[in-house]
DNA sequence: GCAATTCTCTGATTTTAGTCAGAGAATAAA
DNA sequence: TTTATTCTCTGACTAAAATCAGAGAATTGC
């Protein structure tokens, strides 16, 4: 059994279920019931609080408790109270529990292998190939972008992300306070906006306007995690700005950029933005661009 | 909405859905139980016959008794005897139904057009794409290879669609009374075999093979569907044959062809079939080739 | 320190999904 | 014609998958 490619069935179906149905019934299910089986696998390895997993398989509160319960009768799971909060409550797996899970692990691996085994070598890798891209696709199309708060948490860990990379790419490292500000204040209506790209509520990218009446709008703090470049992330967020500017009254869009960033001023230049001469003195700018909305 | 890219999603559900998972739950389901939603689609406009219905949802007989009463009690379905037989009885939509039937129409193209729309035109271009290669090799996947009974419905089937494709490819068409015999007590054990390629029950190519103990196994009726072509359907077959053949005894395999059937020759030369001199009078053959086990 | 909130749990109940045994009508096989 | 078989249906039942209301502990906010 190829491993590489049952793991990569695996996680396409991960995926596809996830967005398409329910689970491999019957199948994962084998003689238990597939809610205890769910929730028996999701509790992993390391055990996991109990509200976690209620959002994770997004159900019910009693359902999950009584679910708990049948699990821990058969010997598979203990439920702790957490060290920090007493309210909270940590299932974990027994040994029972976690041969169990072992279990619904290697019928999963040869489901998977169910699927490769009558293909040629040729066509198990093709197959493996497609269901990749159709992985790295659906998962782009899962990305939400919306207006944020930034003084959220999720807004600030953006932030520290961003300024980490540009001190990490740039020549002479970056210090934000050298450099033209974007307070949270500045990137709150009506003064400005701040959007960030989530997938599954986790944020991988943000971009925010700094607005100035019918002057151009400023677009600041654009970024993308390096692991989801390449989904056209930045592209859409880039997208959403400019509709956001042009709601808010600006007809012009401009940005200044660090020559160390070439795939941002790649973006820029394939997305209509043209080169103009400095319009501010932001000490680590190189470029500047603005375009027509 | 484009629907060209919006139906390449729902076929790829469709299938992904049925080797993977269950249906789209809540989804598909709204407000009506997802088993009622089931039927209700698979009935579908022109109506169906009870017992097709519960083969294809692999459903117990009384329990699509009791949802098509609880369909016909909410006016979605009538159910009404069938004109050939009185036993069996055929359920069709009311307008209501059909409505209803509509309705999770719709909600499917919006669902498949939600994964698509937030990507760009490439991107979606990619995904369909990458969505139809991987239906194409589950599909692959799915085709089984048995033994069957030469005298049976679907090795007639498969034999009538053989001899049309002869009859129309050669250049004088074919008799299969001027060919070599190979009925059905030749291709029974111990004297030979058929085997039969499947897709979720329907035959859709054959292979057989002509035991002479020691004596090289002959091969013949060697058929792939048209539309089937190009799946590795007959490499599987053959290899199938060859695995018998050596489980019979023989060490070697033999076959004779006509010119004009060119992806046939090129299958067996790629599969280490060496031609050889006329090993018998067959008045069709132009080619004759063997292989050592 | 008190009120509001969070988190989990229990009891009561419902809906959905499915099984099993067998009855009754129609048809096919002998 | 008799007998066996096919097909659908009803009754009786079970298991799984929830949902709702609220109780009781712990924590947070003020």
């Amino acid at each position: 059994m190829e491993m590489a490619l049952v793991n990569r069935v695996r996680s396409f179906n991960r995926l596809v279920t996830e967005r398409v149905g329910a689970l491999n019934d019957h199948f994962l299910g084998g003689t238990r019931p597939l809610g205890e089986a769910r929730l028996l696998w999701e509790i992993g390895a390391e055990g996991a609080e109990i509200r976690q997993l209620r959002g994770r398989l997004a159900l019910d509160s009693a359902y999950v408790s009584r679910l708990l319960r049948s699990l821990e009768g058969q010997g598979l799971v203990v439920v702790e109270a957490s060290a920090h909060d007493g309210r909270v409550r940590r299932a974990r797996l027994t040994d029972a529990g976690r041969a169990e899970r072992a279990g619904l692990d290697s019928r999963s691996d040869e489901f998977a292998w169910s699927l490769l085994e009558p293909l040629t070598e040729r066509q198990r890798g093709s197959l493996t190939t497609a269901m990749a891209e159709v992985e790295r696709l659906l998962m782009a199309s899962m990305i939400t972008i919306e207006v944020a708060d930034p003084t959220s948490a999720d807004a600030e860990w953006c932030f520290a992300r961003y300024f980490a990379e540009l001190n990490r790419r740039f020549e002479f490292g970056f210090d934000p306070g050298q450099s033209i500000s974007a307070h949270a204040h500045e990137l709150t209506m009506p003064s400005g906006l701040l959007l960030i790209a989530r997938l599954r509520q986790e944020p991988l990218g943000c971009g925010a306007l700094k607005f100035h009446g019918k002057a151009p709008a400023e677009l600041k703090r654009m970024w993308v995690d390096p692991s989801t470049r390449g989904l056209g992330v930045g592209r859409r967020l880039l997208g959403a700005l400019e509709h956001q500017a042009r709601e808010a009254g600006a007809t012009v869009v401009r940005l200044e950029t660090n020559r160390a960033l070439t795939e941002a001023i790649a973006l820029y230049r394939d997305c209509a933005y043209r080169e103009i001469g400095a319009f501010n003195n932001e000490p680590y700018a190189h470029h500047w661009f603005e375009k027509q909305l």
